[in-house]
DNA sequence: CGAAATTGCTTTAAGCCTAAAATGTTTCCG
DNA sequence: CGGAAACATTTTAGGCTTAAAGCAATTTCG
């Protein structure tokens, strides 16, 4: 091995400034592994949740927003909070406005904006799954002690961190 | 209060086989913050198979199972690993096929089986872009230290369990 | 003021996804 | 053997989701 590559390789290993092609099957597994809970208990709310209320879980999660915002929200706040498209929130508000659940009006102050709150009716019955909702979730994790929990939330914390900073890096 | 709800209440604190309105604020947002972190690695990740490779994330997901089968799998292997429906890996599979990453064949020996294996083209393609994909996630998940990894991958795995677990006593 | 950029939302095109019913195939067993 | 059950896949109907383009209202700033 030449001097350069030797000089090369120890700047690699001293300071971890330039990429060798390291692994990462760790935090490979560690994303699947995130993955493979997320779906299973998504999956598993999902089918309670039609079951039980026949109810599709986007349908939910927007009213679970909603029902915070007595004031209701913005199209838009309720986009960034899902985390989905505009365009997504779009239909998902026709079809509960359609079915009675929201209420929907154009802004005074802003033309642009469409503010939607839930009706009497959307509220009651969010209510009412809501409830059932938060048994099941504490069921689908009845194995984790309260430390557990707590370490929990906090790596989840750390891990959301390093994502958005990681997000945020590929933005600009 | 009565003495039978007093020791109704006992029962409740002491053996916890009875269901008072508990507080289970702790476990839901729990799920809200793991359901957080994955909603925003899958957009990151997705975001950027799309720009780099302009490939979706379901069909890379789906070569990335057939990647590690040489010798194929069946739709139904493919289906219980992705934890989708059996109805949308035949749409998936017909398009990766139609743009000539798969191949499909019908099985010798049992002809209700489809057998499906990566091409030539497909598999290149996808080593392609894993090799990309795994610095990405490392990127995702830089901030946590190893030991940080090892424990989200334990408690993860007992999440995990306990899910599957609450999931079965449903099914029951 | 008034053009340009921004913002909030909708539309579009394409694809993803599910649950349930339907189709064809194989296995089980009486 | 032969019908019932189980299995693998596809089809269907409906809804979810995204990225990108489009439209209208508002804000910015020369």
């Amino acid at each position: 091995m030449s001097a350069v590559s030797d000089c090369i390789n120890m700047l690699d290993s001293e300071t971890k400034a330039v990429e060798t092609p390291e692994d990462h099957a760790e935090e490979l597994r560690l994303w699947l592994r995130l993955l493979t809970c997320t779906t299973l208990i998504e999956g598993e709310v999902r089918g309670r949740l039609r079951q039980r209320f026949d109810v599709t879980l986007p349908r939910f999660d927007l009213m679970a927003q909603l029902d915070r915002a007595p004031d209701g929200m913005t199209l838009s706040d309720v986009s960034k909070r899902m985390m989905v498209s505009n365009g997504n929130v779009t239909g998902l508000v026709e079809r509960l406005v359609e079915s009675g659940h929201l209420d929907r009006r154009t802004s005074e102050t802003d033309r642009r904006v469409q503010v939607i709150r839930l009706t009497k009716l959307g509220r009651a019955e969010f209510r009412r799954m809501a409830a059932e909702h938060e048994t099941w979730i504490a069921d689908l994790f009845a194995d984790l002690t309260p430390k557990d929990v707590r370490e929990l939330m906090r790596l989840l914390a750390k891990t959301k961190a390093s994502a958005q900073k990681s997000a945020g890096r590929r933005r600009a």
